[in-house]
DNA sequence: GTTAGTTATTGTATAAAATACACTTCTTTA
DNA sequence: TAAAGAAGTGTATTTTATACAATAACTAAC
């Protein structure tokens, strides 16, 4: 089983890992998925962006690394939420094809540290070009069956992305630097999959320290402009709101 | 870079577990630390019990196996909470000498999934006899200097306590089967260090459908005999109690 | 068998937070 | 200037959290 001396010597052919990139366009929910390099027609499939580990770099370093090499995706916060390491990850036989074609040590048991991320999907739309032609974001209730395990690690990424609107720690990546409150709001509900009362969503945010109202409003829209919010920094003071309850069924 | 070659073959170099296990004793948190074996008096330390995974072992298998092995625990339920993956994990001096010892691939670039459990101490005192020599209970609030970078997966370990605690997810064997409510409340109030009011928090209990009156009363007690108390399974119906306001601060 | 010691057990009043609910304002465009 | 469309706002009710202290039940020692 010793399968490591054909590796290149800079790559630990048994840790990867793997990126669940979540993307919030103002109506839905999102992933975005690669589609696998394939030999042939019968093995191309989707697939989370992710890859092996180099010897000499860390897991949130390696995360950032593949997540851009695969989609140009740069900057993006990444969270670490579970490592996946099954012997039987791969038993599929269109997975272990692929392994053959392009992995230098196929039969290597790899383990796989995962991160997610919500993005603003319209900053990186595949149709603006700055993404590799073969990514794609794909409404979260119509994920085909995946690679590898990549399933289970999607559900397991939902999971935790729940968990961390939950916590109050959204990325702040996620809606423009000025977003309105109808915006913000969205995102919490596309998240977590129910609406919301406008008026009692907005007297919540009013007790979040770490959003500000600016002294702009919105522009080019054919209604009422709404006024524009920011997220701040909050330095010392513990964060003491919470939508907690929004979580209690 | 490639060092697998001396590698026992059905050990993975570059991947290892290791377990954060919390002792509650009615009064304090503890945590396991195994001391290391040691080449000399100098490298002797404490640390966390860990080691490589087997390469067809699946993580939370080899995390079982390991703790049993270095602590005679069996039968824990671990839940992981982080991958720890900095290349520079094992700076130390002391620590690259242990390595050089007792491990064939010494230079293997080794990434670590933790897990933690909290575990009802008196069942698993080293006194009793149950365990590896070598192991001790050691107070939260007094945990020397540890091997690698254990310290820091201890503070990460301690948050993902509170957490689970926090999401009412704590594990069922941290009390005898039948238990009183005092003694649930110190359980609490050890893990969230501070004190709470019995009132109150009876209050709250009586809201977790898990958690039943029995007929029964303590005996041996030179006192009023306190109500006994067990846990519950509960089936279809969510949790829909929680503990978390003990949080906010 | 009385007393001292020790822990168990209980309720209420107040404050804070969550929820339910509907109309008016502002801006654009036809 | 009317119509369309989203923005914005307040109050009453319910639920939850918190603060707080006296009595009951048992054992052990005298």
């Amino acid at each position: 089983m010793n399968t490591s001396s054909k590796q290149s010597p800079n790559i630990n052919p048994h840790v990867s890992v793997d990126c669940v990139i979540f993307g919030f366009d103002d109506d839905k929910l999102k992933v975005l998925l690669i589609e696998q390099a394939h030999p042939n027609k019968e093995t191309h499939r989707l697939a989370l962006p992710g890859d092996l580990v180099f010897e000499n770099e860390g897991l949130d370093e390696a995360a950032a690394r593949v997540l851009n090499e695969l989609t140009r995706l740069k900057g993006i916060f990444l969270r670490q939420f579970h490592a996946f390491g099954n012997p039987d990850r791969v038993s599929n036989d269109k997975d272990k094809e692929w392994l053959e074609t392009y992995r230098t040590d196929p039969n290597a048991r790899v383990i796989t540290i995962a991160y997610f991320s919500l993005v603003k999907m319209e900053e990186y739309n595949p149709g603006t070009g700055s993404f590799a032609a073969a990514s794609n974001w794909v409404d979260i209730h119509d994920v085909p069956e995946l690679a590898f395990d990549h399933n289970q690690i999607l559900d397991k990424a939902l999971e935790a992305l729940r968990e961390e609107i939950n916590h109050n720690r959204i990325g702040l990546d996620l809606l423009p630097k000025k977003f309105t409150l109808s915006q913000l709001q969205r995102l919490y509900e596309v998240i977590l999959d129910r609406p919301l009362d406008k008026r009692n969503f907005r007297k919540s945010i009013k007790k979040m320290h770490h959003i500000k109202a600016l002294d702009e409003r919105q522009t080019g829209v054919n209604h009422k402009p709404a006024q524009l919010y920011k997220f701040v920094q909050v330095k010392k003071i513990a964060l003491n709101f919470s939508l907690l309850h929004l979580f209690q069924e």
